[in-house]
Order: C-alpha cells, then sequence, then structure tokens
DNA sequence: AAAAACTTCGAATGAACCGGTCGATAATTC
DNA sequence: GAATTATCGACCGGTTCATTCGAAGTTTTT
C-alpha cells in the first residue's frame, strides 16, 4: 500500500485527457488501461467505477481552475487588469471544461449530481472574487459601485450567459471579441467618469 | 432522383466534421443523422454503409488539400517561398487530417486499403509538385540542385518523417519550429552560394 | 388519377462492444 | 512461507451500433 495515492493521481492524469478528448461516453475503460500500460483490471484496484474516476478528474481539474484564476488575479495589480484577466482566464479554462460538460449531457446526468455540488460551490466563491475585484477597484477609486453584492451576481450572470454557446454549438467562435465587448460595456459603466 | 448528388455531398460535409473530430470508430450513424436532421435509415439510401461514407470523406478532403496546396505554392512567385508554403500548408492539413488516420488504425484496417491508393496517388502527385518548385527554382537560378527526381523524393521522404509524431503521439507540439529547422538545412544546401 | 418510381423513417435484429467481476497468479511484505 | 498487496486474462450480461426491412409518404410518369 505504498503508492495507491500516486496510481490514482496517474489514472486521473491520463483519464482526464481522455476524457477531455472525447468525452465521459465515448472514452472507454480499455482506453485508460491502454494509455497507462495496465490491464483494464487493475484500474479497479484503484477505482471503484467509471463514473468515479470521472468524478476524481472533474474534482481535479475544478482544483487547477480555481488556482489559475487566483494567481491570475494575483499577477496584475490594476483592478481593471484583474477584472479582464480573472474573465479571459475563466472562460479559457471553461473551453477546455466543455468537453466534460458534453459528455455529461448526452444522457444519463442522472447519476452526476456531484456536478451541481461542484458547480453551486464554485458559483459562491467565483462571487466572492469577483466581490474582491470590485471592492479593490472600489478601494481604489476606479470603480464606482453602489452594492457589489448585486453587481458582483450581474457580472457572473453574464459570464454564465457567454458558456451556453460554449457547449451547445461547439465551434461558436469569437468568444474573445465577444468577451472583450463584454468587458468594455462592463468598465464604461463602471469606470468613474 | 433529382439532388441525389447534393444529399450525397451534404452528407460528407456533416460526416466529415464528426469523423474529424470523433475518428471512424466513435463516431456513430446516430450522431450523423441527428446532425443532418435525417433519419438514420435514410442516410443508408445515399450511402451503402458507414465505410462508404468515410471513403467518401477521405476522398473529398484530399481534394480539398490538393486544391489548398496548388494555390498556396501559386500565391507566391519566389520558389524559396513557394516552398515554404508548401510545406506548411502540406503540414498544417495533415495535422487536421491526423484524426482520421487515428481511426484506421485502431483495428480492422483491413478493409481500408482504399487509403494506400489514395495514398499512393498523392505520393506521386507531391513528387510532380516538388520536382516543379524544384525546377522553377533552378530555372530562377535560386536553386542549385543535381537530380531534381532525387531532391524531390529525398524532400518528400523528410516531410513523410514529420508525419510519424503527428500521429503515434497526440500533442507532440512544435512542429512548426521543426518545420523551419528543416527548411532552413534545405535551403542552407540548396541555395546558391 | 392510377401506377410506378423515389424518398423517408420507425422498428427490429444480430453482432460487437463495454463496464464491471472473479479467480488465478505474481510480487512484496512480514 | 504465509499473508497481503497488486496485476491481469477471461468472462458476463446488458447496451449500443450498423444495417435491414417494410410500410408509408411523396413525386413523377403514364
Amino acid at each position: 500500500m505504498i503508492n495507491r495515492e500516486e496510481y490514482r493521481r496517474r489514472v486521473i492524469l491520463t483519464a482526464g485527457q481522455i476524457f477531455s478528448r472525447y468525452g465521459f461516453r465515448k472514452t472507454t475503460m480499455d482506453e485508460i488501461a491502454k494509455a497507462l500500460k495496465m490491464g483494464k483490471s487493475s484500474i479497479y484496484y484503484y477505482f471503484e467505477s467509471k463514473e468515479e474516476i470521472f468524478e476524481a478528474v472533474v474534482l481535479y481539474e475544478a482544483n487547477i481552475l480555481r488556482n489559475e484564476l487566483t494567481t491570475a488575479i494575483k499577477s496584475v495589480e490594476s483592478p481593471i487588469e484583474k477584472m479582464r484577466k480573472y474573465v479571459f482566464v475563466r472562460m479559457r479554462s471553461f473551453e477546455k471544461l466543455s468537453n466534460y460538460y458534453n459528455a455529461i449531457f448526452d444522457k444519463n446526468l442522472d447519476h452526476f449530481d456531484f456536478i451541481e455540488t461542484i458547480r453551486e460551490k464554485y458559483d459562491r466563491e467565483e462571487l466572492a472574487i469577483l466581490r474582491l475585484i470590485l471592492y479593490h477597484g472600489s478601494r481604489m477609486n476606479v470603480f464606482s459601485i453602489d452594492n457589489s453584492e448585486y453587481t458582483a451576481l450581474a457580472i457572473q450572470t453574464t459570464l454564465k450567459g457567454l458558456e451556453v454557446p460554449l457547449f451547445w454549438k461547439k465551434r461558436e467562435l469569437n468568444i474573445d471579441k465577444r468577451l472583450n465587448a463584454i468587458l468594455d460595456v462592463l468598465f464604461k459603466g463602471i469606470l468613474k467618469k
């Protein structure tokens, strides 16, 4: 029982790559096993089921995302840049994750209520981050905001709105353009005159 | 029997998109049908089998590639640029096609000997194009080549060598860098002193 | 306007596939 | 050398998938 966690990690990493490419349904245990140079049955020594692997992968990816986001906003000083970075990193990551979502909304989404849990948690965290950025901007006299709570919610809602085309129609491009437009609107309505 | 060809075309286009994303095996007739807003059985009115669709798609893509290549070399005058463009377009397209190849080399490649036929044909064509570029460069006194036949073959061999990592290891990156390096070597050995 | 030909599709089918199990067997630890 | 940890091949039963078929709808021909 020396390396159990290390092995789980390896499975998560490899499976993650395949899931992100083909989605949950189209990824087979045989493929994961082959990529790991393992017998298929051996994987079951470390994980209960395909779904458990998927769960672990999503959890793992969610953590990556969280880290990317926090380092992103730390990497710049100006509130405008913080907001801009946050939004872009968030959407880029989401694009990467959209395959997983596609995978889930194939059918049997019944089993995957854990996704809802993660989602709720991250929604709350996102809200906190947004409020922080807004608050920071307010303090630095760059933003003028009445109610940071509701402003944060408004921004979050917009971002969620952008997710939709991202995983309904695959190749809806120019997310960047649209993001920039939204940010422009946001800032021009928010910046001190 | 008014629109048979048009319908076949539509199937080829749609199926092509899905094949290129998921490969032959992971693409189902249901998906193709759904994307076409057609009953699955209806597709069989236009095509004999999934394999026939695949064959048509590959043929179609091969033609696109041929066109891209010829317009690419026409778009510039200097032999050096012709060669450079040709090589880059060729590799970029091949990258796009690598999914199909992956699809085939899953298993039962037995059935797909038509791929070999296409391949051979395009190898010949490629050789002709390369020779043309070389010849043109020679005439313009930019290249100095002893035997354009064998030089063309040498270049083709190199390009084929680059294909290998392209569909064995998915994310072998920096093809561009490697291409540039190869081109540098090629030119410095080929350019008149 | 009936017959013939063309087109679409739901339902059925049989074969392949796939997630998961089980027991045998290495490999490692005690 | 027994106990445990770890790997795997072979198998199972349910599901999926490509393909078929016939019936029904539509257009063209006579």
